[in-house]
DNA sequence: CGAGTTTGACCGGCGC
DNA sequence: GCGCCGGTCAAACTCG
């Protein structure tokens, strides 16, 4: 039906230049950020890279790289439109988009970490106990509902949403050790924005962002050794 | 044939 | 206790 834009597991927005990137960098971003927290203006914006005007240069990439690595990846901006809502509200901010978090709010998500527990006949280990992952969501003006993030997701579900003409979509890494769910859901007073909320953290990199990266690391590395070469020539 | 999507059903949480 | 609603499951289906 819908969401057949991205058959085949991938995603695809074509109004992002390296598209994986910016999305990566805010789902990346998104476990430094714990409950409650907000996002800078800059990583937002990286949200849609057809309109960054300056380059994330404070990002630290290779951290972007490492699933758990902790330490600032975005550092500049002010802080624009931190919207706090309580249970991971989102809300209509700037241009582009706005992020929220919230602990767990109202989700009824269960899967802990270890995704489902039991399964005890059909629907089994649903809806258990609430816990407490790290959700993040922002919002992004597109025409399309999904961002191409860099990583691949599942969809296992669809709803519609009271209040809502459009359906919200839920995804699942594919990655079998990550856990990580997002879900998608076009905004009802505003159709041009799309808010995507993800759950929990990446325990694994980014394929494509690695993928897309390693030339480029390896020719920072290539640089380095060529560096110490030569102060040691000199 | 494997990977991913669709979709109806199921289940638990929550408000009344 | 009941009904609503959101989140998830899983069978059926599609596609490469």
């Amino acid at each position: 039906m819908e969401n057949s834009s991205h058959r085949g597991g991938q995603q695809s927005n074509p109004q992002l230049l390296p598209r994986y990137l910016a999305p990566a960098v805010a789902a990346a971003a998104a476990p430094q950020l714990e409950h409650q927290q907000t996002c800078t203006t800059n990583a937002m914006a990286l949200g849609n890279l057809g309109a960054l005007s300056c380059p994330p240069a404070l990002v630290d990439w290779a951290s972007l790289l490492l699933p758990h690595s902790p330490g600032p990846l975005l550092q500049a901006g002010a802080p624009q439109h931190a919207v706090a809502g309580a249970g991971g509200e989102v809300e209509s901010g700037g241009d582009h988009l706005v992020a929220v978090t919230g602990g767990s709010g109202s989700s009824s998500t269960a899967a802990g970490d270890g995704d489902k527990a039991t399964k005890d006949g059909k629907g089994g280990g649903r809806g258990k106990k609430k816990a407490s992952r790290p959700r993040f969501a922002f919002q992004t003006r597109s025409e399309t509902d999904i961002l191409d993030d860099g990583y691949r997701w599942r969809k296992y579900g669809q709803k519609a949403v009271k209040n809502s003409k459009y359906p919200r979509s839920y995804y699942r890494c594919t990655h079998h050790t990550c856990n990580v769910k997002k879900q998608v859901q076009r905004l009802a007073r505003d159709e041009g924005i799309v808010v995507t909320t993800y759950e929990g953290v990446h325990n694994h990199p980014c394929e494509k962002l690695m993928e897309a990266l390693s030339p480029i690391l390896k020719q920072l590395q290539l640089l380095s050794q060529l560096q110490c070469t030569t102060n040691q020539l000199i």
